[in-house]
DNA sequence: CTGAAAGCGCTTACAG
DNA sequence: CTGAAAGCGCTTACAG
């Protein structure tokens, strides 16, 4: 039950532990038969690397932290679970923090991270003070930003074009007729939120619809928070007949929030979302919706922090802006000239 | 921006790093003006004891490991920040494993978190080989087995009281009048899925209810395949009047499934389902369903094995049953007797 | 082609 | 009350 070590190692095939590391990590050749023997004992023992250890002398542990604002957010759930698989495919595993939108959890995690030597980190912020994303640089851990973008140039950034996709949503239901549009939003101090925004400003002004800050709702990106916006939505003077909300999590409290009115959707309204977690089409009607390259946000995101991890890449910080892709469902459809 | 180490304390301080090492640790009585110096250096260097050099002494990680077959099932991500939390509590930073409901990659998860010396594991099976466990004892790894039980007693378990909930969901049912209630299973090789469906079985033979296996259909725990088949019981003969989902997840693809062919729940339709995930209050109706009690779970799970780890607890492993919770919600209603 | 030894940064018997 | 030194299990210059 006692943990095998090189030296046991060593002395079963009747050679030094630096032959035995040498054969474990193929550093320099050795005769083929000691190689063998080394082998055969390596073997034998079941002998299994100490990584502590390992990780002691070379300074890393192979190990990448992630940071996300909220995991029971699906969209968060499978941006983790891809960005464990890529970590997983170099040989990184993955320290999950979830700071559960909460700028002092974060900021604990982020100390953790730095206590447990994380080799790199992704990170995706809940906002508050970035200025902890400074202690990872004064650590010399690199970090990637994912998502939502912050204001310290300190980082590689992967984002998504989130004004263009907020255009395009936008565009999609003023297309369809709608000139009365709402809109349920994010927390404002988030990039993602306040650049969907933007994106449904200029839409409007595009087709000359005036915007009305009176049709912004402010939400959370949770699901009940998309619910009590559309109630709040429902009571209001000019009823809108198109929501854009800015995930799909709230859309699908959206959605609930109008069924509970009696409205039938997309008929009394229409509902576009933003994300496209499985979920989207799992509701009734299946939703409008933007979907977001999620595979790719993982991807990039895990790629250019492995580069940074093995040095490979040493100059300036780049910026990674993907597109998203507006996938119509039932949600919405063309507005009804009603009453 | 080279790290600190307790030598440059030391020399900082003008004593030994022995000193320097019980002025961290507290470990024998120091001179308070010696002990004021080391503070002082302490503060001013900023040092941050190097954890993977006290790891390779100590052989403690202070890290858990935590395999969950679905991720993107909200019942497990909630697990899953339930655990995150008693963990930090008490130290311990968790590595999340998610196995995608995949054998192979549990396994590999496994070997992982040996590789990577967790010094305990909560284990939450995908089913599979699950002799892959025994590793873990073999390398003198505790576990904790939650949610689903597996059959090799080596491990603490902590695991609801599958068949009562199934029961109490069916009986609620079968009260209100329904007398062709059909099932949507999970993976039968899963031992809440056959347990819940035990229950099922016991109400329906207290309510003099033949069992008919026509009326169970296998999903596998996820949306779609909720809404599959529910579609496949919407063509069966003999209409179910309610149907039991074995989650939450399921449910909500019931659901669907059954407003996309017109039905109207309750009315129509009576549907239950399990986990109580803060989804099940979103969706329209609101879903009648049988909560978890989720953190009890995460902090009997943890709890349990911080003993076993700090080797507080060394006696025959122990079980620990939960008692779930019917939640009556809006998917249910009394059978009308109509047509 | 191979080995003795230093060193990664700690903790902790051992000695005084 | 304090310190010198061994040792955790590796890797890697250095030497031959």
């Amino acid at each position: 039950m006692d943990r095998v070590t090189i030296k046991d190692v060593a002395q079963e095939a009747g050679v030094s532990i630096t032959t035995v590391s040498h054969v474990i990590n193929e550093t320099r050749s050795i005769n083929p038969e000691t190689k063998a023997r080394v082998m055969d004992a390596l073997d034998k023992l079941g002998y299994q690397p100490n990584i502590i250890a390992r990780s002691l002398r070379s300074g890393k542990t192979k190990t990448i932290g992630l940071i996300v604002p909220d995991i029971a957010n699906l969209f968060f759930a499978d941006v983790a679970r891809k960005i464990e698989d890529y970590g997983y495919q170099y040989g990184y595993s993955v320290i999950l923090g979830n700071s559960d939108n909460d700028p002092v959890k974060q900021t604990n995690y982020i100390n953790t991270l730095i206590t447990k030597q994380v080799d790199g980190v992704i990170f995706i912020s809940a906002g508050g003070v970035i200025e902890d994303l400074r202690s990872f640089y004064e650590n010399g851990i690199p970090v990637v930003v994912a998502d939502r973008d912050v204001p310290l140039e300190l980082a590689d950034v992967v984002l998504l074009d989130n004004e263009k996709a907020g255009y395009e949503a936008t565009r999609h239901l003023l297309d369809l007729g709608h000139d009365c549009i709402a809109c349920i939003t994010g927390p404002n101090y988030v990039s993602p939120s306040m650049q969907r925004v933007e994106g449904y400003k200029r839409a409007l002004t595009e087709f000359g619809i005036p915007f009305r800050s009176d049709l912004i709702e402010g939400g959370d990106f949770q699901f009940k928070s998309g619910e009590l916006a559309m109630q709040r939505l429902l009571a209001h003077p000019c009823k809108p007949t198109a929501v854009f909300a800015l995930n799909d999590m709230m859309a699908i409290g959206a959605l609930n929030a109008a069924h509970d009115a009696g409205l039938s959707i997309p008929t009394d309204l229409s509902i576009v979302g933003f994300d496209n977690i499985e979920l989207s089409t799992a509701v009734t009607p299946a939703l409008t919706t933007v979907a977001q390259p999620i595979d790719e946000i993982a991807q990039n995101a895990t790629n250019l922090l492995i580069k940074r991890m093995q040095c490979t890449r040493t100059e300036e910080n780049i910026r990674v802006i993907l597109s998203a892709n507006l996938i119509i469902r039932n949600s919405t459809s063309r507005m009804v000239v009603s009453k």
